[in-house]
RNA sequence: GCCCCCGUAGCUCAGUGGAUAGAGCAGCGGCCUUCUAAUCCGCUUGUCGUAGGUUCGAUUCCUACCGGGGGCACCA
């Protein structure tokens, strides 16, 4: 009996009911539900039931119904079904569902056999999609709001894939416009020992560069002028500095598809084809020497010059490029992940998705995320590459490991600021949710192993024994799980996964702290010990699923 | 001025129209000769920013306002 089994049966008796009504002249159109209209709700109050639906309230009015009779007449068809232990009609017409143990425990088994697959879903089997995410300029070590995105896109990446998408993870580089000069002259400042250049980056990791560049150079760089010194460091520098931020990445469990330079952009034509596309649609004007896109067309608040009066190329038309070569590779949905500072940069790139004849939100969806605030003894700090107050990547993994870090970077919504306190994170890891979960597994696995050497086996399955309220209360979270991912997919919110593991390590423990999955003493392994072995390793399976799509480690021993 | 995000317990935050709004931390008090006490149990805390509106029902949707953050370049 599985929800959704369950609530074709009940749209099934919906249907039915709305056939009487008509035939009796009260109920006149049809109401066009469909099975998804007609969801079962886990109830928060576990009096009310193993599952509940609001559905008699939803469509009373359009039958000229009174909704508790309407509920009374669905609860006697649901209580025919097997499996159904007992139906209620409660409060203004909530029709409450009890099952039977034995077909609420039969998930346990159903669990076990999926293994891995349990909660792996089809949303979006045969679609392509592009996650670009992190993209970080190579100016700096990579900083937490870079790593923010590194933890939540690589979740939503692997969330994405459990849902059938073929994803690819592409980190955008920029390696062609002023801020990489900037870059090259801080660093050759720091060489030939003047002050930090006014707009500048002033980091220690500057100097760092400037000698490993004098390393690796094989000629003789003071006899270079000066712009060719400047190039030296830019090209060596940026190698240096994006081979760090690479290997960073990889350490924090992060590793990407696809590098895109812009300079290939430039480079292949691709900027050209694509403003050539868009002046066949008649989106292009020129004016005061630049030439412009007309995104006012879609509703931005302004055309955007794309190439400068200059002749230089403006940012964006990296961008048009860019979204045209993504397209071309055959990619479905193009997913952009930007911090919130970005954010005035999105009616653009949704005008110019439109200008090209896609949709935006479908073709091309940007996911704005809040940024990252870095708090000392409850004080914030204003970070800034350029300041050199960065908090790093490794000095996040430094102070509390990469399970905790990306953890706590990936639990809360990207819809709210976090503030990163590192001090507290450092002195205080206990307190962070990950352990709670992560123990939870290795609860799990403990409990395996013992019941291994205690000689209870997963060779009898007798779920009519699993009766005990934790037991079936654990089982109802554990039948969610498929949804929440399906949910975190749709909505792009990995944050859901990590509450969800949160919620289910609870109820393990509240299980395990109830019922024995190890005879005590001398007493004999019965059936029941034996079923209960199957819902611990469910439980383990589904928390080490949920744990992998956060790309944080499922411990066999803590 | 315009745009986006947030405002929920002392703190950090969950809760994409359902029933009595939740969790962790912090505080107080309990449980280890029995599968891991990083667990569990009990106690305590709310004008869900404010005011309207839509709805059988609003923390959730709409409008206005208040407060915090971030944006509004021929910068990237």
């Amino acid at each position: 009996m599985t929800p959704a089994e369950l609530s074709q049966s009940l749209f099934d008796l919906v249907l039915r009911l709305i056939e009487r009504r008509r035939e009796a002249g009260s109920a006149s159109a049809d109401l066009g539900l469909t099975v998804a209209d007609v969801t079962l709700e886990r109830p928060r109050n576990r009096d009310h039931g193993d599952w509940a639906s609001s559905i008699s309230m939803k469509i009373a009015k359009a039958l000229g119904a009174n909704p508790r009779e309407i509920a009374g007449e669905l609860a006697a068809g649901l209580e025919q079904i097997p499996g159904v232990a007992s139906v209620e009609v409660a409060g203004p017409g909530f029709i409450n569902i009890r099952l039977e143990a034995a077909a609420a425990g039969a998930l346990a088994k159903t669990i076990v056999d999926a293994g891995e697959n349990y909660g792996t879903g089809s949303t979006y089997a045969g679609i392509k999609i592009n996650l670009e995410f992190v993209s970080a300029n190579p100016t700096g070590p990579i900083h937490m709001g870079g790593v923010r995105w590194a933890a939540v896109g690589d979740s939503l990446a692997r969330v994405l894939k459990a849902e059938g998408a073929d994803v690819t993870r592409e980190y955008y580089f920029n390696d062609h416009g002023s801020q990489i000069d900037r870059f090259a002259r801080s660093v050759l400042a720091s060489y030939l020992g003047e002050p930090t250049p006014e707009d500048g980056y002033g980091g220690a990791y500057i100097s760092d560069i400037a000698n490993k560049v004098v390393e690796l150079y094989e000629g003789d760089l003071a006899a270079l002028p000066r712009d060719e010194q400047q190039e030296v460091f830019r090209s060596i520098g940026v190698d240096l500095m994006f081979t760090e931020i690479k290997d960073k990445l990889h350490s924090f469990g992060v590793d990407f598809d696809v590098f895109f330079h812009e300079d290939s952009l430039h480079e292949s034509g691709a900027v050209e084809r694509a403003i050539e596309r868009l002046r066949e649609q008649g989106h292009i004007f020129e004016s005061e020497g630049a030439i412009w896109l007309r995104t006012t067309t879609f509703g931005d608040d302004r055309d955007r010059v794309i190439i400068r009066s200059s002749g230089e190329p403006a940012y964006i038309s990296g961008d048009l490029g860019y979204y045209l070569d993504k397209r071309e590779r055959g990619f479905d949905q193009n997913l952009v992940m930007l911090g919130a500072d970005h954010h005035g940069y999105v009616g653009r790139l949704m005008a110019m998705t439109e200008a090209f004849g896609d949709i935006p939100g479908q073709h091309h969806e940007i996911l704005i995320g809040q940024m990252v605030n870095l708090v000392r003894e409850g004080e914030p700090v204003r970070m800034s590459k350029r300041a050199g107050t960065i908090v790093t990547l490794d000095d996040l993994v430094d102070a509390v490991g990469v399970d905790a870090g990306r953890y706590a970077l990936v639990r809360s919504s990207s819809d709210s600021q976090v503030d990163i306190d590192l001090d507290q994170w450092g002195k205080r890891t206990n307190d962070n949710p990950v352990f709670y979960v992560q123990y939870a597994h290795a609860r799990t696995r403990s409990v395996a192993r013992n019941a291994a050497t205690s000689g209870v086996e997963r060779t009898a399955f007798a779920p009519e024994l699993l009766t005990h309220d934790s037991e079936s209360a654990l089982l109802g979270v554990l039948q969610e799980y498929p949804r929440i991912v399906a949910l975190a997919a749709e909505l792009r919110e990995p944050h859901r996964i990590a509450r969800y593991i949160e919620e289910l390590a609870g109820y393990y423990h509240r299980w395990y702290d109830n019922c024995r999955v190890i005879p005590l003493g001398d007493e004999p392994v019965t059936d029941l010990h034996r079923t209960r072995l199957w819902l611990n390793d469910a439980t383990g399976q589904v928390i080490r699923n949920g744990l992998g799509l956060l790309g944080v480690s499922a411990p066999e021993r803590m």
